[in-house]
DNA sequence: ATTTTTTGTTAGTTATATCTAACTTTATTA
DNA sequence: TAATAAAGTTAGATATAACTAACAAAAAAT
């Protein structure tokens, strides 16, 4: 019984979808949605993934990850996640362009390979973009994060991470001057549309609801 | 038009069977025993190629690479042997563990990550078990390499690569406390069956005309 | 409570890539 | 040259994983 790599995106997905958003239970249209395929694909593969005891799953119920399939998502996590540090670390990829090759990487089957990649970074805890990398174990903390849309006028906080791992928001980001440990005090926060107007390192700028809220920062 | 991992498989073993093997085309039959596949699947799977304009084919003839299958089997050997130099060099594989995860890594796809792979390990021109490194524009010296099994009694050589790179192989090759650059004096060629005495590092070993074979050397 | 909307499933098709079994062509040998 | 062996092909089946179209169940709204 040896999983795919298309397996392995379902995994994934399904944990994101669950374990790192707010509710643990997902439908086969929203999953098939983040993944973007149809639902009657979706439906059919986490028939195959139940079978391979990787899912829960009953008829037109929700979908939540096994034991087996949850340590599974962890491994592929980490995986992903020191790729990442590595692209950006040493073959010089920017924050924007380490995911899709990560992607890639992460599907490599090598436990050995990881080991040694782990230890070459020197056991990173965080990724490019702030996120925990887990341990060989599967061990990592998971840090209850603030958006920055949770604040209010006046507060300072650090960005420590981003919610949204995607080439086209992290161009933003940058392309606003923001990057990872920037501080930044929240001058207005409008009720018409909960736009925020921050400040950060000399700068003014005005940013969205739907950007703030995928940007975790730290109070200071 | 994409290729797929797949498609790449038989690109790099018709490559290796052809322009790096005595002839320069290849049956179905051979390339299906080389693949470990069933001459059927292969014979279909060439057809598909043919219409891709990957290789040159008739019904019942040989198959060899077109100009563009060429350029895509260089490709792949870049990234082969790139990869394989990395695994070895700072994830501290061995030479008869690199070829496994190198097989898997060659698929990955991103010009950039190899760009910035060979920048990384100083545009290297030899990989773990000597064999040359394309350059980015494909270009590498094809030097016409003697194997250890064409040396005659009293001859001095060097080890500057190997044939084979199945993990069986090298392991036996580590195993006699042979590696690259190991100097190798033929004490004895037997007429029999074209063993060999040679003598290494105060050592004297007797060697199968298929493993003198597999060696290749400089004569010194 | 019944209709409508949303959500989810099944059936049938397609594409890739493999297999075995049966058949055909080409090459070898007696 | 005719028989045999080797090499290669085709047909039909299987597995994975996707799709569309049609249908069914559950949830929401009237």
């Amino acid at each position: 019984m040896n999983i795919t790599s298309n397996t392995e995106d379902y995994i994934k997905a399904i944990f994101h979808l669950t374990f790192e958003g707010s509710v643990n239970k997902v439908g086969t249209n929203q999953l098939a949605e983040y993944l973007g395929l149809s639902p009657a694909s979706v439906s059919v593969m986490i028939k195959k993934m139940k079978s391979k005891h990787l899912v829960d799953y009953e008829k037109y119920g929700k979908i939540s990850l096994t034991e087996v399939g949850h340590e599974l998502a962890i491994k592929l996590i980490r995986k992903h996640r020191l790729w990442e540090t590595f692209l950006h670390r040493y073959m010089n990829f920017s924050w924007d362009e380490v995911h899709e090759v990560a992607h890639q990487l992460e599907h490599i089957q090598s436990p050995k390979l990881i080991r040694e990649l782990d230890n070459f970074l020197g056991n990173p805890k965080l990724d490019p973009h702030g996120d925990v990398i887990p341990d060989e174990e599967g061990n990592f903390s998971r840090t209850i994060r603030k958006s920055l849309s949770e604040l209010e006028k006046g507060q300072r906080c650090r960005l420590v991470s981003v919610k949204d791992s995607s080439a086209v928001f992290l161009k933003y980001v940058t392309q606003l001057g923001l990057a990872l440990s920037s501080e930044i005090e929240v001058l207005e926060v409008r009720e018409f549309d909960h736009s925020m107007m921050i400040k950060y390192e000399e700068k003014v700028e005005n940013v969205s609801k739907k950007f703030a809220e995928s940007v975790y920062v730290e109070v200071v």
